[in-house]
DNA sequence: CTCATCAAATGAACGTTGTTCAGTATTTAT
DNA sequence: ATAAATACTGAACAACGTTCATTTGATGAG
């Protein structure tokens, strides 16, 4: 049965090829610009070809978000690093902000972006996305065995840890600070993240 | 001189004709939805007509931007009924989610879309929002008086309130939210705006 | 009242976009 | 070698924001 397992080498070769290089173009140019002529330009196929590996454009762009969430994934787990709990959280905090600051367009298609949505609502559980908070989540137990977040639950915890970086990694990616100036901006931040510990 | 004043009158009442005209669709079916040729349908117009008013859509998007943090702003001015500057500041956190949720549509275009960005950025002061922003930061200071926010900087404060509750919205309207069940969603919501108040 | 002037409004046209599908080329199986 | 199945093409479609040569309609002068 090698012809079959080549067709789907070839295939699956063909989605890979598909997907770098609307990564690469959307690195480049910011997803927005990102175009189905572009890609098919790039990989040297006609349009009609990328529908048939795709359904649509969301779908690829639902795959270069899988693709976020796991070079996310790989930042978050390295907090683990850390002895002290209660500074691990932290840091889950530190990472995540700088991830944004990083990768903007990844963030905004993981977080912000509504071309994936359609697809994370079908599926139900965005299971890329709760690998993380998951890890988040046992940390933050471990910080409440190390006597912080007393008599809070660890739902509302874990939420508002994200909310509040989120919220920084939103405003700053699409620009709703730039009333600071951008030399204060990093000390504003790292003084909100300051700010957060006071709830522990 | 009525005669220019009249051409005048029916300027403005034209735009407005437009403005109200978008913000109608836009409140129906999103503003990602909207138009120009459904603008110009509504008001039986041809699409040129809107050029000759507005330079482009986006400039459509900046004055509706505006109209939103008009109403935004009456709703946040309506803390200052509260007596205690402590429950006062909490309260600008709870109205800010209550017009997220009341206005999901507004609430994007204000914080989250990159449509009318592009003015705010030549604007280069944003006035509609740190209008709203300069309250937050006196009923902080008052807070302050009352013995609240200790040791930290006020503009650090103001930001991690914005981010920690804009956090919360953009969450939530842009469905990243969708593994809470809809019935919890609302406690934890509650349930964050009180983890945040253990930072006070 | 008539006519020239000028702003206001039109709508066809342009260059994009995502998506489709009848037709063509290529590969596979007999 | 030939038939069947698969892969691919690219023209075409509808909808988008935007532009601009043309037409319309109102205004004021003679």
């Amino acid at each position: 049965m090698s012809a079959k397992e080549r067709k789907q080498r070839q295939k699956t070769e063909m989605r890979e090829a598909i997907l770098s290089t609307a990564l690469k173009l959307f690195s480049e140019e910011g997803f927005e610009k990102v175009t189905m002529r572009k890609i098919a330009d790039r990989i040297e196929y006609s349009v009609g070809a990328l529908y048939l590996y795709f359904k649509d454009k969301d779908e690829i762009f639902f795959e270069l978000h899988n693709k976020g969430f796991s070079e996310f994934y790989k930042r978050q787990l390295s907090v683990q690093d850390i002895k002290d709990p209660v500074a691990r959280v932290t840091e889950h905090g530190v990472v995540y902000i700088q991830f944004a600051i990083d990768n903007p367009e990844y963030y905004d298609l993981m977080f912000i972006s509504r071309a994936p949505a359609k697809i994370i609502k079908k599926n139900k559980d965005w299971e890329c996305g709760s690998r993380t908070y998951d890890l988040l989540k046992k940390n933050i137990m471990q910080a409440k065995d190390a006597g912080k977040f007393k008599n809070v639950d660890l739902e509302v915890t874990a939420f508002s840890l994200w909310a509040f970086v989120h919220g920084i990694a939103s405003l700053y990616i699409r620009e709703r600070i730039l009333i600071f100036p951008a030399e204060s901006l990093k000390q504003i931040i790292a003084g909100s993240l300051g700010f957060l510990q006071r709830a522990y």
